[in-house]
RNA sequence: GCUGGAGUAGCUCAGCCGGUAGAGCAGCUGAUUCGUAAUCAGCAGGUCAGGGGUUCGAUUCCCCUCUCUAGCUCCA
C-alpha cells in the first residue's frame, strides 16, 4: 500500500496510507476536531469524513463553525425529517429540502395536511432515527438507472430534477436505512451527528417557486450541534421579535394599521414628529447635494399612463378611477410626472445634469398576502428624484448618487449590500440599450470598488438598476435606496435639450430613491435603534419628572425652557413615585429625563438621567440645553 | 393571490366536554407627597372580527367573508 502527503490549512504536512478517511486524520490531529468533524473539505472538494482520499492532497477538516460544515449538518438534518414524514406519511413525495440560513426546510407533497400538532410526532420520529445512528450511504447511479430507480417509487418531482440536470451532472443518491433522496451531498457520516432539532414553521410553497405549480407543503426547522445552541438561537429570535416594528410601533405610537385601510398606514403624532424630522433632513442634505424639489400630482389622465408605458407595463399594480367620464390612474410612479415637468421649457446643455426631487406619494396594487407592516404597503412616499443629464454625465452622476446614499445610511449605522439588477421579461426598449445602460452601472460600481451581487431579470420595466438593501430584524432584507438608468422615458416623452451645436439632443435620466420609501426606511430604523431612537429623533427628545406636586410650577417652567429652545420636552406632573415615573419614560424610550426635587427647584437645576446610562446628577439648565442642543445638532 | 396558523377589554392573555365572559397592565377616582425601572384601594372597560347555519341555548361546533400572521427567492 503505498503512502500519500496531506497537508493541513495550518501549512503542515503528513504521510498517511493510501484511501485513509477524513476521520482517521482528524484523529490523528486532534479528539476535539474529530468530535466536531461534520465534513471535510479535499482538494477544495467538499466530501464525507468517509470518502477515502486516494492522493496527494489538501484536506480541510469543517466543523459546524464553517458555512460549509453548518450547511451539511443542517442538510443532513433536512433528510432525517425527510424519512422521518416518510414513516409517519408514508404517500408522502418529496420536493426539495436544502439548508438555509438559521436552518433547513423540506418540501413534501402528501395526502395528509401538515399542522402544527404534527410537529410533536414528526420531532419525535427524527430523534428516534438520530438515535438509531444510521449512516448516511452515497451511491453513484448512471442517469437511466436513476430515472429508473425514483420513478418507480413514484418520486415525479425527483424524476424531473434528474431530468433537468445537464448531460455531464454526476448523479448521486444518499441513503439512510429505509429512506433514499436524491442528492449531490456530502452528508454527515450518520444520523447520530446531529443532536437538537426543532420544528420551526409550516408554510405552502409553489414547487420550483412558480406560482403556476403545485403548491407543496413546506416544514421549516433548524437544527444544532447541542441543546444549549438551539435554545440560545430560540432566545435570539424570541429578543428579535421584541424588535418588530410593528410592535414597537404600535406601542410608541408611531403609527397604526387599520382594517378600513389595509396597506394603507396611518402617522400618528409622534410618528410624524420622527418623518418630519428625516424629511427635514432630507431636505437640507439635497439642497447640498445640488437638487430642486418640486411635487407633481397624485391622479394623472390615462393617457400620460399609456405614454410612459405603465399602462402597459404596470396595469395590475395600478389602481383606477373616472373622472367627468375620462379614465385616470393614480400614481405607482413619480416619474411621468417629472417629465411633464422637465418637458414644461426649453433646456440648454449648460443647465444639465438638473437633479429634481420629490417626495412623492405613490399607490401600488400589492397582493395581500404581501403585505408587512411599513415595510410592505399600498401607499408610500418615495424620496424620489429624476436627474436629467447628458451622456457623458452618467457616470459621474452614478457615483455622486451611490455616495449621498452612502452618505445617508452610515448617519444611522446600517450596513447594507448592493444589487445590480438586469433586464426583466416584459421589458420596454431594445436589448443593446439595454446592455449599455446595464455596464455603465457596473463601471460605476467598479470605479467605486463597491462590492454587488447581480439579479438578473429584476430591472424596472425602462431600466436596469442598482438596488440597496438594509436588513430588518430577523435578518430579512429589503431594498430601500435604488438607482435607476432610464434610457427610455426621454425618449417615449420626446425630453430634448439643446446642445452647444444648436441642435435638439435627448438626455438621459437617472430614477433614484435613497429612503426608497420613507415608510419603509422608519420601519428598518424602528428595528434598528429597537425602538430607542437618537435624540434627534425621538418622538420626545426629554421627559420632566416631579417628586412631589410642590415641583409641578417649576417642572412647567423648565419645559418652557426647553421648549424655547426647540426641544421636544414633556412634563409628567401625575401624582405618583419617581421609580414610576422613571419606568413610564424609559419604556416609552424617552432619551433624557429631568427629574426634579425640592433641592433643584431651589438651585434652579435638574438632576439628569440618560436613558442608556441613568443617573447623571443634578445640572443648571444652561448646561443641559447646551448638552443636548450639540447632541441633537450632531445627530449623535 | 395561494398554503398553514390566528382574531376575546386600549395592551398581554385565560376561558374544560356548548349554559350569554375573567386576570394583569394601561385608564379614571380617592388616599398617599414619596429622590432614580411598578404605593395602596375602589371604579369603569367587551355586539368574544363580521355574517349565516346547527341547537332550547354558540365565545365554544359548521360554512362564508374580512383582517392579521409565517412563507411562497436563497436551486437534489
Amino acid at each position: 500500500m503505498s503512502t500519500i502527503n496531506i497537508s493541513l490549512p495550518d501549512g503542515s504536512q503528513k504521510m498517511f496510507e493510501q484511501g485513509i478517511m477524513p476521520i482517521e486524520v482528524a484523529k490523528e490531529i486532534s479528539h476535539d476536531l474529530a468530535k466536531a468533524a461534520l465534513i471535510a473539505e479535499v482538494n477544495a472538494k467538499k466530501v464525507s469524513l468517509k470518502a477515502p482520499i486516494n492522493e496527494d492532497a489538501a484536506l480541510k477538516i469543517l466543523t459546524f463553525e464553517d458555512e460549509e460544515g453548518k450547511t451539511a449538518y443542517r442538510h443532513s438534518a433536512s433528510h432525517i425529517m425527510a424519512q422521518a414524514v416518510k414513516r409517519l406519511f408514508s404517500d408522502t413525495k418529496f420536493g426539495i429540502g436544502p439548508a438555509i440560513k438559521d436552518g433547513f426546510y423540506y418540501d413534501f407533497d402528501s395526502s395528509h395536511t401538515f399542522t402544527t400538532e404534527d410537529y410533536e410526532a414528526i420531532e419525535a420520529e427524527m430523534k428516534k432515527i438520530i438515535k438509531e445512528n444510521i449512516p448516511f450511504e452515497r451511491q453513484e447511479l448512471p442517469r437511466e438507472e436513476a430515472l429508473r430507480f425514483f420513478d418507480s417509487l413514484g418520486e415525479t418531482y425527483k424524476v424531473e430534477l434528474i431530468n433537468d440536470l445537464p448531460e455531464d451532472a454526476v448523479i448521486s443518491i444518499y441513503g439512510q436505512g429505509d429512506f433514499v433522496d436524491l442528492c449531490a451531498g456530502p452528508h454527515l457520516p450518520s444520523t447520530g451527528y446531529v443532536k437538537a432539532v426543532k420544528l420551526m414553521s409550516l408554510a405552502g410553497a409553489y414547487w420550483r417557486g412558480s406560482e403556476k405549480n403545485k403548491m407543496l407543503q413546506r416544514i421549516y426547522a433548524t437544527a444544532f450541534p447541542s441543546k444549549e445552541l438551539l435554545e440560545a438561537y430560540l432566545f435570539k429570535v424570541e429578543e428579535a421579535k421584541k424588535r418588530d416594528h410593528r410592535k414597537l410601533g404600535a406601542e410608541l405610537e408611531l403609527f397604526m394599521i387599520l382594517d378600513e385601510g389595509p396597506g394603507f398606514p396611518f402617522f400618528l403624532p409622534k410618528g410624524m414628529i420622527l418623518r418630519n424630522e428625516l424629511e427635514n433632513f432630507w431636505r437640507q442634505e439635497h439642497i447640498k447635494w445640488g437638487y430642486q424639489e418640486i411635487k407633481t400630482p397624485i391622479i394623472l389622465s390615462r393617457a400620460l399612463w399609456e405614454r410612459s408605458g405603465h399602462w402597459d407595463h404596470y396595469q395590475e399594480n395600478m389602481y383606477y378611477t373616472k373622472i367627468d367620464g375620462e379614465d385616470y390612474s393614480v400614481k405607482p410612479m413619480n416619474c411621468p410626472g417629472g417629465m411633464l415637468v422637465y418637458k414644461s421649457k426649453p433646456h440648454s446643455y449648460r443647465e444639465l445634469p438638473i437633479r429634481m426631487g420629490e417626495l412623492g406619494l405613490v399607490h401600488r396594487h400589492e397582493l395581500s398576502g404581501a403585505l408587512h407592516g411599513l415595510m410592505r404597503v399600498r401607499c408610500f412616499t418615495q424620496d424620489d428624484a429624476h436627474i436629467f443629464m447628458l451622456p457623458e454625465q452618467i457616470k459621474d452622476e452614478l457615483i455622486n448618487v451611490t455616495k449621498l446614499i452612502d452618505s445617508f445610511y452610515k448617519l444611522f449605522g446600517f450596513s447594507y449590500h448592493v444589487e445590480l439588477s438586469t433586464r426583466p421579461e416584459n421589458a420596454m426598449g431594445d436589448p443593446e440599450t439595454w446592455e449599455v445602460a446595464t455596464n455603465v452601472l457596473r463601471e460605476a460600481m467598479e470605479a467605486m470598488e463597491m462590492p454587488y451581487t447581480v439579479n438578473e431579470g429584476d430591472g424596472a420595466f425602462y431600466g436596469p438598476k442598482l438596488d440597496f438593501h438594509l436588513e430588518d430584524s430577523i435578518g430579512r432584507t429589503w431594498q430601500c435606496g435604488t438607482i435607476q438608468l432610464d434610457f427610455q422615458m426621454p425618449e417615449k416623452f420626446e425630453l430634448t435639450y439643446t446642445g452647444a451645436d444648436n441642435q435638439p439632443h435627448r438626455p438621459v435620466m437617472i430614477h433614484r430613491v435613497v429612503f426608497g420609501s420613507i415608510e419603509r426606511f422608519i420601519g428598518i430604523l424602528t428595528e434598528h435603534y429597537a425602538g430607542a431612537f437618537p435624540l434627534w429623533l425621538s418622538p420626545v427628545q426629554a421627559k420632566i419628572l416631579t417628586i412631589t406636586d410642590r415641583q409641578n410650577g417649576y417642572a412647567h417652567e423648565v419645559a418652557q425652557k426647553l421648549t424655547a429652545a426647540g426641544i421636544r420636552a414633556e412634563v409628567d406632573d401625575r401624582n405618583e413615585k419617581i421609580g414610576y415615573k422613571i419606568r413610564a419614560a424609559q419604556t416609552e424610550k424617552v432619551p433624557y429625563m429631568l427629574v426634579l426635587g425640592d433641592k433643584e427647584m431651589e438651585e434652579g437645576t435638574a438632576a439628569l438621567r440618560k436613558r442608556s446610562e441613568g443617573d447623571l446628577g443634578a445640572r443648571s439648565m444652561d448646561e443641559i440645553v447646551a448638552l443636548l442642543k450639540d447632541e441633537i445638532i450632531h445627530k449623535k
